[in-house]
DNA sequence: GCCAACGTTGGC
DNA sequence: GCCAACGTTGGC
């Protein structure tokens, strides 16, 4: 069965266009065990994912992307060149992992405020106060109206 | 640039 | 195992 997911990237950082123009990428850089465990354990092929621009005005969904690898693990995470190394992880012992996404669709942009003023969203993971999960989950009920919302034919 | 809301670290 | 200090995220 199909989930549903968010995953954050800042705009200036890696951006949906950039997804668009690579085909794939590999989502580096997690550093936090609670999104690490979402890739890790529960990230199945197939699965879609909001593509959330953070950290720009204002932060909104750009797209619809899919998982198109299930997790493996982080290997900047023992880069020592890597801005992401982390001395504990090892080939042998890796402590990160992650997941390869491609896109899927481009949607109309979904604003923060926009989604705040939905009163269908309420309850929705990503606009609790103080929310800062990169990597969050997705009710059912909450994607379809995004989905909705975002004039994408079908998936 | 500010700061709320976390998560992590490390002394005890 | 507690918790103070510190660092980070990310909206505003």
């Amino acid at each position: 069965m199909v989930k549903y997911w968010l995953m954050k990237s800042e705009l200036n950082v890696y951006p949906w266009d950039k997804l668009v123009a690579d085909g794939t990428t590999h989502w580096d850089g997690v550093r936090n065990y609670q999104a690490r465990n979402f890739m890790r354990d529960k990230m199945k092929l197939g699965d879609l994912v909001l593509f959330y621009h953070s950290n720009c005005k204002p932060p909104h969904i750009a797209g619809i992307a899919k998982i198109c690898k299930e997790s493996y693990p982080d290997f900047t995470s023992w880069d020592v060149n890597s801005n992401y190394y982390d001395e504990k992880s090892t080939p042998e012992n890796p402590r990160w992992f992650m997941v390869d996404i491609e896109p899927v669709v481009k949607t109309k942009k979904i604003t923060l405020p926009e989604m705040r003023e939905n009163p269908m969203l309420e309850g929705m993971p990503l606009l609790r106060k103080g929310s800062r999960l990169s990597i969050q989950p997705v009710p059912e009920k909450f994607f379809k109206i995004i989905h909705k919302i975002s004039n994408v034919d079908e998936l």
